[in-house]
DNA sequence: TAATTAAGGTACACACTGTATCTTAAGGAG
DNA sequence: CTCCTTAAGATACAGTGTGTACCTTAATTA
């Protein structure tokens, strides 16, 4: 602690969302891979201490954050924010922006960190990530229905090609980062998931 | 050094390889998050270091191990190792079930944490990986090659698209990495990729 | 056999981890 | 307003890993 005397202690919110943007900082700054929680405690201004007590790893705190910054982004889940937008390739480009925005607010890094850990950690994360992968599917399931509703031919598939605009997404933010602007997403829709999904 | 003696001090290709395995067998025990120098020297029965005097950090190790080995799965550059087998959809089963030989055979975790550091790392491993998604899309056009001199209708596409096979493989060994079998092979090419390059 | 090269040993200062123990500020209940 | 509970923050310690420097000596080559 820097100041003694009186309101030098944080506590709830405030501490939290200061943790949150030391942190968030800190991934920007040296990358996930070299992420410390005693790094963490000092950008924060408080202790190792309060870190340990709430989170047994950097990963589980970065899952927090995501998930705080997903409801701030999005204003709440996914598949209430999608829209009946006239057409499937509209649909889909709506869809498209809406995962990216994620990826663009969040932070890259933090995002592809959680998907790293999905590779490495084979059984405790599987169960929150499958989840993950289920709403997802519920998304497109719900995309494609609108689709179908307005007369498009829509071909059926197995629910692991559903998650495929997902997929693609989180390629694009992987290798290419940076550029992936409307016009990109436009190619991904035209050349791949309208081929895919409409007859 | 455990034994005293004559031929106790191992060089060259010999100290390579007992590097490299116990480098593999550490990441599958650990992860490559928590994979140290340390640990592999005592793990290689050999010192820190002759390690840190050839790798500056792990993924360099890493990098050097796939390399090492995809010489070895494949026994040369993957565009030497497709065939015409006369028809696009056994061509792509082939080139799938090529790359996907190198996920298993070099250890999943070792091929997520290249993809990993792609998303990490900016700068300096681009060039590498860069190179490597040219020559993906060399693969790829050669295959597309085979279909028209056969005759098949092969769709106009932007290069982005053309590494869609290679980014399917790595999405499916990061988040479902086990059961891909032939069956697996066989939905992506028929509801993914055949829609996306046949007309 | 001598010279060169590279493996292996030892040591050091520093950073991070995880845990335990203690103090004390903040916020609520009465 | 005071007491009490809760949680923030400080401090400390043993263990592990890093990166580097310096030295010794085995293996290879000339």
């Amino acid at each position: 602690m820097k100041v003694t005397g009186r309101n030098t202690r944080r506590r709830g919110d405030i501490l939290n969302e200061s943790i949150y943007n030391a942190t968030i900082e800190l991934i920007k700054k040296v990358g996930y891979h070299n992420l410390t929680f005693q790094q963490i405690a000092n950008a924060a201004e408080t202790s190792r201490t309060v870190l340990y007590r709430r989170w047994k790893t950097t990963y589980d705190l970065i899952r927090e954050i995501i998930e705080y910054k997903v409801t701030n982004v999005l204003g709440g889940p996914l598949i209430d924010k999608i829209e009946d937008t006239g057409s499937l390739r509209g649909d889909l480009m709506h869809l498209l922006s809406l995962y990216q925005s994620l990826y663009v607010e969040v932070d890259h890094e933090i995002m592809n960190a959680i998907l790293f850990e999905m590779g490495q950690n084979k059984d405790k994360i599987s169960e929150i990530e499958i989840n993950a992968t289920n709403k997802n599917i519920l998304v497109m399931r719900k995309l494609l229905q609108f689709a179908k509703n307005r007369g498009e031919k829509i071909k059926e598939v197995s629910d692991a090609t559903l998650t495929l605009p997902f997929d693609l997404i989180r390629v694009e933010n992987i290798l290419r980062k940076d550029g992936i602007d409307t016009k990109r997403l436009e190619l991904l829709v035209d050349e791949i998931l309208l081929p895919v999904f409409l007859a």
